[in-house]
DNA sequence: CTGTTAGCGCCTTCAG
DNA sequence: CTGAAGGCGCTAACAG
């Protein structure tokens, strides 16, 4: 299976040379005093024999893989798309691999991918809006020496976190109040089912309460945060409520797909019925009538993801968040 | 840095179950032949200490990395993030760990990328629309074990591939080909701007021509495959060139750029000015007019060139090649 | 069915 | 400034 024929080696080499391995690392890894002329000769021979350390014999002495895994729901949502795209370009920026997981919004997979990937395989983990709850994921990063969570929220610090200032709850309650405060008076929501995370519906009907706003548990339901599932539950809910003006979408994905099913079902938008979706997605931008919804800034937060990753890598132990403000993006969804 | 606290080795492990070392072995791989009684016993003690194996020791000897590379132009591209999800699913579906490069649309990045991943980082490679010219990309694949292009044209059979069946060019050519039978005399062509890759312009013309339809140098201009650059593209193109009535798009992305550039410019789609893109991307589904484009199965080809490189690095050495039809999926933005 | 021996390729440590 | 010895944790190959 392997190829039998033997690599080059860093014996190869220093025999080559005619100086002892350690010499040949020390160049390689410039580490300790070398003389000029056997560093030239060296990096000479190095290239001639066209050389590569082996990164499994380095990693097995040095316990480092130079690797980071980067867990995530859906690389297809182009709100994780951009997300991973920062966290790649600063692994890559200090010389660290990139190890994905794409859990396809499946809890289970997640979980089994988590239990998988453990300190031989990276050196840190980063894990994208995790969809478990506290008591599965915590038992499962516990022993690592480096996380990062993103979009994760809750008060205990397990781990150093990226998320948006307000979290998703919050979200929810300024698009609700701006379209009360535009008038709206039947207001649905479709919330992400995310896993064992916990819902944030209460958050939202007591800020309805609060605004002396009406609101009806029928109005709310559950979609993953996928085009297509926001399609088919837009499609039950406005089907069974024809007197909704409105309806505020988990992310921008969701309240497309509500855009669609309100489209087919002759609701008139913004006339009849107005959209606030989330993540400020391109498709948000360039679709008629243009969508409502929440900027953040996706490559930011995932390059400061793998950079607080390497801070705890390089010792600093300290476990910190980073918080981004959402602007809301006010477009002709909501008139 | 890395933790002194020594990790449970096989060794402890066989010692506290009163066997060698390499009855350890054989229950973590299940190789060799194992009475039931010390099997479960050795597992009890493997899991009681719980006991991890050793990545980098294990790859070491057996020269097995259990990795595949992925290297891809910009993973915030819809198109690419889909095969990249067929290609993760096959890959973790077979215990093989995917390790991602973006190269953000950089040829010199890509380069870069290509001559740090070798062997030792990875089993097996896939790298998906190279920028790079062949004299560029085949030194810097040639030594590896497995290899595999996902929509890379060319003769030179010097790795398995998958991709449409009859490339980028032809599937201009057939925009062009509907568009004058629809009766556009005028068309524009936004070509991918791809590195070092040959441009298809020249098979754009000997169409254009064999059809007897009106050409012109200044109508063809080149763009990034993103919505930015294709954009910037068609703002210059159309606001030099009124008299055009089609404009194909090198892909969805470059379309919709165009489309934004067409509605800012006073174009009318489809009346002014037919649009047709390509990748069928959900975004150019969903926006008004809709976009006609060409759909190809992208989760399908991802997880077809994993299989692929799986059965390389199975000894399979043949190379292969992988042909997907192109559909066109005419919609609102022709007419 | 189980154990022994001998590395895989590199870097840490300690001597020169 | 350079080298020698030893070991990281595991499995292939061969014994028994």
């Amino acid at each position: 299976m392997a190829r039998k024929e033997r690599r080059v080696t860093i014996e190869d080499v220093a025999r080559e040379a005619g100086v002892s391995p350690m010499t040949v690392s020390r160049v390689v890894n410039n580490t300790g005093r070398i003389s000029d002329r056997t560093r030239r000769h060296v990096q000479d021979v190095i290239s001639r024999m066209d050389y590569r350390p082996s990164r499994a014999a380095r990693t097995l002495v040095t316990r480092q893989t130079k690797m980071i895994a980067i867990v995530v729901p859906d690389i297809t949502n182009p709100y994780f798309a951009e997300i991973l795209q920062g966290a790649e370009d600063v692994a890559w920026a200090h010389g660290y691999g990139v190890l994905l997981s794409n859990t396809n919004e499946r809890p289970a997979r997640e979980e089994a991918v988590l239990s998988q990937i453990e300190e031989t395989t990276a050196d840190g983990l980063i894990v994208c809006a995790s969809r478990l709850a506290d008591d599965v994921l915590l038992p499962l990063i516990a022993k690592r020496r480096a996380v990062v969570l993103i979009n994760r929220e809750g008060q205990d610090r397990f781990a150093s976190v990226v998320r948006s200032r307000y979290g998703f709850g919050y979200r929810a309650v300024r698009a609700a109040r701006y379209l009360v405060g535009l008038g709206r008076r039947r207001i649905g929501y479709l919330l992400l089912q995310r896993g064992g995370v916990r819902s944030n519906l209460g958050m939202f009907v007591q800020a309805m309460n609060d605004l002396a706003a009406e609101t009806n548990p029928d109005w709310y339901r559950t979609s993953l945060p996928t085009w297509e599932s926001g399609y088919e539950a837009a499609r039950g809910l406005l089907a069974d409520h024809p007197e909704l003006d409105a309806v505020v979408g988990g992310n921008d994905l969701v309240a497309l797909g509500t855009m669609r099913a309100a489209i087919e079902l002759g609701r008139r938008i913004p006339d009849d019925l107005a959209l606030i979706g989330g993540d400020d997605i391109l498709m948000a931008r360039e679709v008629t009538p243009a969508l409502t919804t929440f900027s953040v800034p996706k490559f930011e937060m995932g390059a400061a993801a793998t950079r607080l990753l390497l801070d705890q890598l390089g010792g600093d132990a300290r476990y910190q968040e980073y918080l981004y403000d959402e602007e809301m993006i006010v477009r002709a969804s909501t008139g």
